[in-house]
DNA sequence: CTGATTTGGGAAAGTGGTTTCCCAGACTAG
DNA sequence: CTAGTCTGGGAAACCACTTTCCCAAATCAG
């Protein structure tokens, strides 16, 4: 199989594969192969023709009926196949509170089914001032922190028949202020913004003030991190959690620690290494500063970061500290290359409990965050939740989880 | 802080520990707290009070002028205000081919940003005819490989500054037929719809007539999939990869081999299981129908398979092929917990390559498929690429990545 | 059998935009 | 000095709906 490998972008380079079944329904892929069970619908005059234009309307230059069909089929050509007004039909479409007679509503069904009519969303959107949108913006979503959250709260958005529309900043901090200007132009109904915020002060502003234009012009929002937006938020207790961890390691017996902290700024990383921090100091533990390492919040900034550890002289920590399960995992395998043993060697703890990484081997210790349930706590807030009048703030605790990868040091 | 104990979710293995620290930041849950810094944005006069209507209209009974100050701006306001009609204001904004003059340009910018004017797409979109929206169905978003597909196509779309709706089905197969019928309904641009087929013929009859009401009505579709749908496609080669995976581990000298297969009638399955065994039977060995133990194509169903094949009699297999990596996780626990040694004991491959999933341990030999750059292809494919007569197929070749975890069979 | 309510259909006014069309004034060319 | 072309502004048509308002017919109480 080493040929097709220049799939640059080049249709159909490599030997294609019998694709699909050759019996199969669907065998032919020709252009135009219509699905079983769609007649034609041979003939189909009346289709582009009825279009009764305003009187005195041009029939706008240019393409004259426009050769290709597309069937841009409006509520007007419902109305007219079925002989109705355009009100009866909006009517029997729409489902609204006006009932419309049997006999009516019984033709215009009939006239959607025959034409395929498909109400324009957007414009009855327009029309009500209402949208069913909601928008979610977060880091990262190949990120298992991210899609999980973002699993959770789809599985509210989604019986509530709303449309999720999802953006990915990645790196690009700015990302999450123009999103919500963009939510704000679809006139989403709610916007929720996942992920830390971080220490740059005029982005916070900037994002703050977008949010605030985005609920006053009627919309509902909330995030799920730092509680720095003025809307309702779901606060992961970071600084808590790392905190009860640290004692817990200490109790294991640890006592000197190194830390791969993710990216300088996140409020995310500091909450979690303060935390941690004044964790150690309570047990009368301290913390070589030199020994808190930042890195990018990835697998290889978690291996970058362990690497950085390794190559440091002195004495080597007996356990490590990644402020996240993703790193951890790249620390993991740094260790294992540098041939350290977990926990024999050195201990490592994570922080997240990411459900895909729980069996990594050694099972990583770390703090678990209810992920999923983050996300449709986030969503119920603003999606089946009446608005307060003053933001609400749910602090989710984290939990230790103990697991072999900081076995009982010696 | 024993109330948090009260959220719900079991805890799994490992022990739990004092959950959250007392005392650290958001101790008060208090569902009020203002985040610092908030001024409450005091005055703002002109804020509702421009409107002017149009004149006649009584101001539509009930609320008058609204009390609550929706600054629901529109265009006109924009117009009023920087005292242009609104034609001009529409050319200021919408940036169109018709330049406007210079100092009304300013005033009307000027307006702008005094009333907080944002344009409404879903309007615009209307009016235009054109919708920046582009949807996204997948089986499971909080899967790694569907969101890796999905994180490589959001990097093309958002450049273009599109609008991505994504959609996750979760077990629900007429949710993809629903999910395009409302992109038609929303006039989106495109529609990508990730994930393997089924053999349920009439499912797939009702989704290839929804694809081809939604192309027909002017929208763009691909899949990412077996090619059945009669759209643009990406077809990864699951026959091929595992059929070169099969060889090689027969290579290795593994002869007596199980698959854990996933849920009975998705092709995806089919094709890797077929590939599999015929790519053993080209090297004249056979495979036990009975070890071919179908199971969730989770976690868990990997775990539960290789349970279900521990428990049967007979000899025990050298070698386990999962048919995604993420029941070879899955697999790889349940080995463990049965205290045998992988691939001492027995072999393990999987399918994909999932980058979090690389650092387990052993490493998984595996079929690696560029998932981010399949997403990136149909992106491309939909929305920057010209449409074709007929659509499209870009086969995908999986290749074969060996590691530790079938290592050479003794 | 009459007058007062429903009931249900349709015309038309909205929703917030874009775009066509018309036209006045400024330049340019003859 | 006049005709011809640009410019650029505004009125109004349009997009695809919803919803108000009006009115005729049907139903109902008295």
């Amino acid at each position: 199989m080493t040929d097709a490998r220049r799939r640059g972008f080049t249709p159909d380079s490599g030997r294609r594969m019998e694709s699909t079944g050759d019996s199969g329904p669907g065998g032919e892929p020709a252009a135009g192969s219509r699905a079983p069970g769609t007649t034609p619908r041979a003939g189909r005059p009346e289709d582009a023709a009825v279009r009764s234009r305003a009187p005195g309307a041009t029939p706008r230059a240019g393409r004259p009926e426009d050769a290709a069909v597309r069937s841009r089929v409006t509520l007007q050509d419902v109305a007219d196949r079925a002989g109705v007004s355009l009100s009866t039909a909006s009517r029997v479409v729409s489902e609204g509170p006006r009932r419309v007679g049997r006999q009516l509503a019984l033709r215009v069904n009939q006239a959607v089914a025959d034409l395929g009519y498909m109400a324009n969303l957007q414009a009855r959107a327009v029309a009500t001032g209402q949208s069913t949108m909601v928008g979610v913006v977060v880091h990262d979503i190949a990120d298992p922190y991210f899609s999980t959250i973002a699993s959770g709260l789809m599985d509210i958005a989604h019986p509530l028949r709303l449309l999720v529309c999802l953006s990915s900043t990645t790196d690009h901090e700015a990302g999450e202020r123009e999103y919500v200007a963009l939510m704000r132009a679809q006139r989403a109904r709610a916007v929720i913004i996942i992920g830390s915020r971080s220490d740059d002060a005029a982005q916070l502003a900037g994002l703050r003030a977008e949010v605030a234009a985005f609920t006053r012009s009627g919309g509902r929002a909330a995030c799920i991190s730092q509680d720095l937006l003025g809307v309702d938020t779901i606060l992961p207790e970071n600084a808590a959690g790392a905190e009860a961890l640290a004692r817990a390691l200490v109790v294991q017996g640890h006592r000197r620690f190194a830390v791969l902290a993710g990216p300088r700024g996140l409020l995310t990383v500091r909450d979690r290494v303060a935390g941690f921090t004044a964790g150690l100091a309570s047990r009368q533990v301290s913390l070589d500063p030199r020994l808190v390492v930042p890195g990018a919040f990835t697998r290889d900034g978690g291996y970058e970061a362990m690497s950085t550890v390794l190559a440091m002289g002195g004495e080597r920590p007996d356990c490590v500290f990644a402020v996240n399960d993703v790193m951890a995992v790249g620390a993991l395998a740094r260790l294992r290359a540098a041939g350290l043993s977990v926990p024999g060697d050195i201990g490592l703890a994570g922080f997240d409990d990411i459900s895909t990484l729980r069996d990594v081997y050694p099972p990583l210790t770390t703090v678990r965050l209810p992920l999923e349930r983050m996300g449709e706590m986030a969503a119920r807030l603003v999606l089946t939740e009446a608005a307060t009048d003053r933001p609400r703030v749910m602090p989710v605790p984290g939990e230790v989880v103990l697991r072999d990868s900081t076995g009982t040091f010696p």
